[in-house]
DNA sequence: GCCGTTTTCGGCCCGACTGTTTTCAGTCG
């Protein structure tokens, strides 16, 4: 198992624990806990085969926490969240988990009607059955609807940087198997998207390879689905499932192509072939029954004349035009970024101090990053106005010691609802850069909540934009706001607009970055930081950054020092 | 349940806001 799945076990201990209303520290040293598992740099299961490490080393893991995750590593699982299970229908979890609802609600919904599914709860929320419930008006209701709907559209979907968590050592796994040649995942994960349904995996192999035995016998097998001689389907124990298939050689490159999608990419390059007269499957390039390609993408691109397209611009939105005309984009690389313009250290919410995401961005090998705690609006989160100088002169005293990075003093501004900064400007004209962003009131009009931004945009200190929509991947909408009208107040005032890289904000979204590269926007792809290990969320800013077509120049942290600088000069 | 220049039990981050009520739960960061 991998860590995200010793960390769900302790969230779902937490979660029942919570709606038996349990001591609230005890809850939270499990939430604790499972952070601590989450965002460990190494595999869980290697301390645990090491016999020198001790769990109970690591932050928050004392040793009860550490004797359930021997249990779990053991006996594949934990006696105290099967005994949970039994006091607390588990499906409650689910209910919890929907905006508006928490635990208290959730154990209001059972004892009170007995509602322990999803499927209940919409039932009744649709027949007006919970008005009989104490303090579930006819918003709270509406809201639980709306939650549901929400909750089944994305049901079932992964996010990238979960699904990454289980496809590298899944591959490694694969590629220990006699005989294999060519394994690459295909599918909405190659294209890079925010999320994914499941994983397709294509594979050649030589001679008589046990490929298939080898892929339904790996370690983390809930369940095998399905199981061939060219396809097999299996379900990993964190939920996902995975599809492997085994093509011809000599179709490789037509199943790639194929299995990448986007459907819609796909539509458009059979029907360029059917126009040339060739025909495009999975299986290759055909000129009536003979085969005349297909067994790399190059030669599927190359039947209809065109180059090879990066898989993050399959999506049918202007590749097409864009490789006819020799005008594809060299898009931006993860070795193209030189700073990271967002983070967090103790002084507000972060988990780290100033000196150690200094060290942790010069392990990057970064030439310049920027200090952005919140401001004191944030109830207890925020940094206290009165330490913005001391920490300054931290960030000053820090410097000297280092000649090989600059590090940027700023802060991530709030944006109030009259869209004034939450800053005095004597403190704003201490820094050297300013970010801003909206971290309340988000149920604003459309109208209200843009004018809210544009207003804080026109402010002359202000340089960047961050998380722009606010939405949460799986579990929050973007607040209403007009982007199109962001993106040309940035483009008059000379603001720069982030991706901020967090794997469930990932916010803009792809054609907002697309819409800003049009309009010559300079994006920051910022990470967001709340612990160093954070700061390796760049990887996925850099995914959806190339699936809105940037290229390095359009992205302002991979200018050199001197150059980002004059960027922020207005 | 974890932690500790307090070694043994007390502290652990919380305040404004919203929808719902009339004292509170959930949501933000």
């Amino acid at each position: 198992m991998e860590n995200i799945d010793y960390a769900r076990v302790f969230e779902e201990i937490a979660d029942l624990l919570e709606i038996q209303g349990a001591n609230p520290f005890r809850i939270r040293a499990y939430r604790n806990g499972a952070r601590t598992i989450e965002t460990l740099s190494q595999p869980l299961e290697s301390l645990l085969a090491d016999e020198e490490a001790r769990l109970e080393d690591l932050p928050g893991i004392g040793k009860d926490l550490a004797g359930k995750i021997r249990e779990l590593y053991e006996t594949g699982e934990v006696g105290r969240l099967t005994e949970l299970r039994q006091e607390v229908p588990g499906s409650l979890v689910q209910i919890m988990h929907i905006p508006g609802l928490g635990p208290k609600r959730a154990r209001q919904l059972w004892q009170g009607l007995e509602i322990t599914s999803v499927e209940e709860l919409e039932e009744a929320a649709r027949e007006g059955t919970l008005e009989g419930l104490s303090g579930f008006g006819p918003t709270l209701q509406k809201r639980i609807i709306r939650g549901i709907e929400e909750l089944k559209a994305r049901a079932g979907r992964f996010k990238l940087a979960d699904a990454d968590i289980y496809v590298g050592p899944l591959l490694e796994y694969l590629k220990r198997a006699e005989g294999v040649d060519d394994l690459e995942v295909a599918g909405s994960y190659r294209r890079r998207c925010e999320t994914v349904g499941d994983i397709d995996i294509l594979a050649t192999t030589s001679g008589d390879s046990p490929l298939m035995d080898h892929f339904v016998a790996y370690r983390d097998v809930q369940e095998v689905l399905a199981k061939g001689p060219t396809k097999s389907s299996i379900r990993l124990k964190g939920g996902l499932q995975v599809d492997l298939r085994l093509v011809p050689r000599e179709s490789y490159g037509a199943a790639m192509a194929y299995f990448t999608g986007s459907k819609a990419h796909n539509i458009v390059i059979r029907g360029i072939g059917r126009e040339r007269g060739v025909k495009i499957n999975e299986y290759g390039v055909f000129e009536g029954e003979r085969l005349v390609g297909g067994k790399t993408e190059e030669e599927v691109y190359a039947a209809i004349d065109l180059p090879w397209i990066q898989p993050e611009l399959r999506e049918d939105r202007g590749e097409f035009a864009a490789a006819r005309e020799g005008r594809l984009p060299e898009l931006v690389a993860p070795e193209d970024i030189r700073g990271d313009l967002q983070m967090h250290t103790q002084y507000s919410d972060g988990k780290h101090s100033v000196a150690e995401m200094i060290e942790a961005c010069r392990a990057s090998s970064y030439e310049y990053m920027a200090i952005t705690d919140h401001s004191p609006s944030l109830a207890m989160t925020g940094i206290k106005l009165e330490d913005f100088a001391r920490q300054y002169a931290e960030i000053d005293e820090l410097q000297t010691q280092h000649d090989d990075i600059r590090v940027l003093k700023s802060a991530e501004v709030d944006i109030l609802e009259d869209g004034t900064l939450d800053l005095p400007d004597d403190i704003l004209a201490m820094m050297d850069l300013v970010v801003i962003a909206v971290h309340s009131k988000f149920n604003m009009r459309r109208a209200d909540m843009t004018r809210r931004i544009t207003r804080a945009m026109a402010h002359p200190k202000v340089n960047i934009l961050a998380h722009p929509t606010g939405r949460l991947i799986n579990r929050r909408e973007p607040y209403p706001v007009d982007v199109e009208e962001l993106v040309k107040v940035a483009a008059q005032q000379g603001l720069m607009l982030e991706l901020n890289a967090q794997p469930d904000r990932l916010d803009l979204r792809d054609f907002h970055l697309q819409m800003a590269r049009e309009a010559g926007v300079k994006i920051v792809i910022s990470t967001d930081a709340h612990r160093t290990a954070e700061l390796d969320y760049m990887s996925f800013g850099v995914d959806q950054a190339r699936r809105g077509w940037l290229e390095a120049a359009d992205v302002a942290n991979t200018y050199p020092l001197e150059g980002f600088v004059e960027l922020l000069e207005k």
